[in-house]
DNA sequence: CTGTTAGCGCTTTCAC
DNA sequence: GTGAAAGCGCTAACAG
């Protein structure tokens, strides 16, 4: 009835072998005949045998567990990116921690040295922090930074996030925005400044002036967005383009205005970012700038996986990662 | 440079007692004098030192880990039960394994047998399935099930669905509507079952007819959703308000009313279910029933770590939760 | 091809 | 109050 859990000792017994062998065949080490490994293995079906991973790992260090570090996972674009890891890292036999820092610095250390404890093989990272402890030097543990750019990252997978400004810039251009607001988080993160520098560079590229009216800074909500647009927008009545920095804030500021009484995308056009799924649904459907995120699981994936077996001297030199962008052109412009 | 890790072995040679004395005061087991404590605490401080909690768990058959299995991760509804587990479980010193099923049942046997490998103290289940295998009975992993109530599930914690449906329903009878449609999910969860005997209720209740005309089942997306509840329009112009089986089908459903040339609320009313963010920001900002997540994330984990510590005995009687849910009354309604 | 054996880092009797 | 020592379940020499 209550049996306790089979062990590896138990399977040797049933299959009249060492212990040895069994682990050999298990871990398919080569070293025994085909007769032997049918036996052994058919012992395991019959008892529904799983190997103590925290056995194994205490002897090898590995415990096929990943850490993912994200400030919210609530907010769409980050659970793509979790989803993503997750669908290529778990055909390799891994599990995935996932941590929410919830945006705050104090929580990513307490997860970083929970995992740490836990003796992840590796850790992908999404850093709130402008600068990052070094965690291979203290843990060494093999660390991918993906989506923001903290100082003192070794390798790490990004958005092509000043081409994503451009084009977005540059589509509103095109469609003849003469006088572009740009909504800005106030937060330094690369991605942000990124894409302001795209936004800028399109501007310079089609001889537009940068006003510096025009670039406002806010938090990253749709509230504070709206109210930021609306505000912008009385002051600046010749804006006739909007490129904000998430399409959460783009959707506050659609909203602005509309209540402003402008049309969309008539008499203001609207570009996102990010590609969540909102931005299908809303009304009117939205032209954003879409982040591959199933591209960023799969590469950070790929590099961490490749540093966990050692092919490659883990954070010797510093890789980047630039994964394209793409203009998702709807209604809104 | 390369000094490796440092283990329990180290601190109690550089503290000057034994391994024995480290554990107990690490473990708070008390037989210890206040000051080999201090001591032993210092230079645990001054290394940094982190107990390895694989060795731990070989021992005490305990990883401090927890399993979630969520259908979809980037359903907001459900990354916020996530991100309400973490935030009732990190503080208890566990860390969360996050697995997606992608509402695959295959997937899901995957997952189950993978945390019972890794040694999970307990699993937290949104099981896509009707019927559950009898988790505990196979792995002696204390289970609780979460939202979806399959067969043969022990534990669990559920919204009060039934409720849900009614006050929905009884909010658009009162706000005058008297044919009301409800857009229902095809799969056979007892969420939608539960939601749908509100629904009659209701009606019951207040003395209007329940036509099966007006329950039309869907998939559950917004854009099946959006085309079933043109549909229905078209067949049954009287229809005056509308109940979805969530928030996502509930925004599909306002579209095709706009479509359709309705005013909302003026011609038809609309009640979503869930209280994703989406039905603050959708236009006009949507009346919806509320599930409480941090509910469901701090019922769930109470339970839960309660088992894991044995103070139950696990699944000797089943227990359910029933959570509250409350109407937010907003524009649509 | 197969078995023996020494630990991995920790908890927990059992002595003192 | 403290230490010695026996494993937890597994891998990886090493010896045959």
């Amino acid at each position: 009835m209550d049996e306790k859990k089979i062990s590896m000792v138990d399977i040797a017994k049933l299959s009249g072998v060492s212990i040895a062998t069994v682990s050999r065949v298990l871990n398919k080490n080569g070293r025994y005949s085909k007769e032997t490994e049918e036996r052994v293995l058919e012992v395991i079906r019959q008892h529904d045998y799983k190997v103590n991973v925290n056995a194994k790992g205490l002897r090898t260090k590995r415990t096929q567990t990943i850490g993912v570090i994200v400030p919210d996972i609530t907010n769409e674009f980050f659970s793509q990116i979790v989803r993503a890891i997750e669908r290529y890292v778990v055909p390799e036999g891994y599990t995935v921690f996932v941590c929410d820092s919830n945006e705050d610095e104090e929580t990513e250390g307490i997860h970083i040295s929970s995992l740490a404890a836990k003796g992840v093989d590796g850790i992908i990272y999404i850093s709130t922090r402008g600068d990052v402890k070094k965690i291979y030097e203290n843990y060494k543990i093999p660390v991918v930074y993906i989506d923001r750019r903290p100082k003192n990252a070794g390798t790490l997978v990004i958005s092509d996030n000043e081409m994503g400004g451009f084009l977005a810039t540059q589509e509103l251009i095109k469609k003849g925005c003469r006088h572009i607001l740009m909504v800005k988080d106030t937060k330094p993160y690369s991605t942000v400044r990124h894409r302001y520098k795209g936004y800028a560079g399109a501007l310079e590229k089609y001889g537009l002036p940068l006003d510096p009216e025009l670039v406002v800074e806010t938090e990253v909500s749709y509230a504070a967005a709206r109210q930021a647009t609306q505000e912008a927008l009385v002051a600046h009545p010749e804006i006739d383009g909007v490129f904000c920095n998430n399409d959460m804030m783009a959707l506050g500021a659609l909203h602005a205005i509309r209540e402003a009484k402008r049309k969309v995308p008539r008499d203001i056009k609207l570009v996102g970012f990010d590609g969540v799924s909102l931005t299908e649904i809303c009304d009117p459907p939205m032209t954003t700038i879409r982040q591959n995120t199933d591209e960023f699981g799969k590469k950070s994936v790929e590099i961490l996986l490749r540093r966990i077996h050692k092919k490659q001297e883990p954070n010797v030199h510093d890789e980047v990662v630039v994964v394209p962008v793409e203009l998702v052109r709807r209604q809104t412009t």
